[in-house]
DNA sequence: TTACAATGAACAAACGATTGTATAAGCACT
DNA sequence: AGTGCTTATACAATCGTTTGTTCATTGTAA
């Protein structure tokens, strides 16, 4: 059995609360120097640590914090994560980690599970088919912040990125290559990224004076395998798009160049690629790929931050957006479009 | 304020034991159906949630595991984390993830925050610069499973992986296509994983009857950054290596491949590349990559089931070691030596 | 009718901390 | 010596559960 609060009071001979005091001294409540001292080097002999779980429940503060994203496979969330982790462990909380792998049920069973286990506050990137749930969050005055995507008429912390400029810059890149006919390869729709991905793909067209070819427009999910399938039929297409604009990430990604090479095309001779991609993988590639890429660690810590100020404060603290950058980097993926 | 267990006593007019007890009733006391419902629906109607502080503190069981890895950015421990943490959903524990960052101090620091919130067991891949924590570890009787890497002399229940044979097939394949200059690209040494690999390699090269060089065995550590340098070092070296083996993961691979080409050397004509790599990209880079790679949901799972195992058992369960294969992947990176 | 099981539920003591309040000792002052 | 302040520590309640034990009620057999 781990040496508790009490043994060391009955090492020393003095109370419990005496100990504690000694431990957590930012009391008004004046202990001696002597058995301040004989205090600390009781707790140093008995190897004395602290039951989190005790302080827990009596202070009804737990030092954790929860964090729920689809998926920490997904080179941009695995970053965030990290990064929340270690400002967690810089500022003595610990960071419990939840994977909902986008499935709406699985993200309330988290969310119960953190709640019940005390949480001090909740990151969230939610798989947004409800939102019921969060808003009663809210309610509950649950400190909260939410990630990469956000519920436009529900007020909370939030940390996104600059989704529609991204695309549109992208657009205008192609587009001055000679592109016309650019696809937009869209992972899971109904997310708020991927609404605001496209909402700037057809800003872009429109700017532009491109025609819209709703065909162009594909996909289903955010695994390799939605990348591949949407691309396959993405090149059944009669008029062939010159461009592909790829708005969910890594693995849809490689989903596509897979397709792309299995039938026959090359990456930019036939088709130019532009992908939301995260990993550093991304100048290694076959075609060293021309990216949109985040600034995941500031994400990390701008959500991290909102949250810490929510927890810490007293007051309510009112809701702020925080809208992060992205990164373009043109490589090689992307070229005149020929003829 | 959320629900107790008290609220819903007195809501039905019974006693919080017997709510408790309807609850989780695999008790021999015997309660009336009629109450059992009435309970039944007071939680629902209150939409209660037990508090698990409270249970963990009083059962002295938290349902939570800890992970303690070097780096969950690392491909190769994200998949396996990701895996473990499925299971633990699945059977109802929640696993705190730590990341060391190789930092021996930064695991004891993790280890005793972990020990301190009750966690009920423990999977660790070491940093091994030390072993006396965990060796006080056992001695706690903590449940305690080790991955990746092991401590020869500590007895302790652990998942490792087929390291020194995964390199003699390696160098097999490389003495197949004539190579003979081998140079082996270590990752961090002391680690067991890489005193293992080299241990392969050492008489890969005893077995082929291949020159020994020790100035072809080099690397630091597990980031870009090392696999640059040593690279770097490496082709500086007059006749040059016309194979080298990478174990030191995705990271440091991909470090070598920018030094390799900064050198204006090709892969694999004018030199091949073997690696330990563990994401998906392998086949998708410039060179498609010959890799060596890991059954890692497969580590996740042992290593997990094990844990469990420990967990559940009231009796001491006796340490066990599962060494799991590698996989041996042949893609473009390996070419017969020129010449 | 008495005694004794069996049943169903209440009681109360933990688990290991924190914290508001009470108390004892020491001292100064009148 | 008595009063009143500090100062340093002890006391006890509490957080929300679980669980061994006790208690009351009912039913059953002698």
């Amino acid at each position: 059995m781990a040496t508790t609060l009490k043994d060391v009071a009955a090492y020393v001979g003095v109370h419990p609360s005496t100990v504690s005091r000694v431990l957590h001294g930012k009391e008004n409540l004046k202990i001696s120097k002597k058995t301040n001292d004989k205090i600390l080097k009781a707790v140093k002999e008995l190897n004395y640590v602290p039951d989190f779980t005790a302080r827990a429940l009596r202070m009804k503060k737990s030092f954790t914090i929860g964090l729920i994203v689809p998926d920490i496979l997904n080179p941009y969330f695995a970053r965030i994560v990290r990064r929340i982790e270690q400002l967690g462990f810089d500022n003595q909380y610990t960071v419990i980690v939840c994977n909902t792998e986008e499935d709406q049920e699985k993200e309330l069973l988290f969310l119960n599970q953190l709640i019940s286990r005390g949480v001090d506050g909740i990151i969230l990137a939610p798989v947004q088919e409800n939102s019921d749930h969060i808003v009663s969050l809210i309610e509950k005055k649950t400190p909260l912040v939410l990630i990469d995507r956000i519920f436009e008429d529900i007020k909370v912390s939030s940390v996104i990125t600059n989704n529609a400029e991204s695309v549109i810059k992208a657009v205008s890149h192609l587009v001055n290559l000679g592109h016309k006919r650019i696809a937009f390869l869209r992972g899971q729709k109904n997310i708020y990224t991927i609404i605001n991905r496209l909402d700037g793909y057809n800003k872009a067209l429109k700017k532009f004076k491109l025609k819209r070819n709703t065909k162009y427009i594909v996909g289903e999910g955010f695994e390799f395998e939605d990348g591949y399938a949407a691309t396959q039929k993405l090149l059944e297409l009669k008029p062939l798009p010159t461009a592909i604009i790829s708005s969910g990430g890594d693995l849809v990604t490689l989903g596509a160049i897979k397709a792309i090479k299995e039938n026959g095309l090359n990456i930019p001779k036939d088709i130019s690629l532009i992908a939301f991609f995260d990993s550093l993988y991304a100048p290694f590639l076959e075609t060293p790929l021309t990216t949109i890429s985040h600034f995941r660690k500031r994400i990390g810590e701008e959500a991290f931050n909102l949250l810490l100020k929510q927890i810490e404060s007293k007051r309510k603290v009112p809701a702020k957006t925080v809208c992060v950058d992205t990164k373009f980097e043109i490589r090689k993926s992307t070229t005149k479009v020929k003829s």
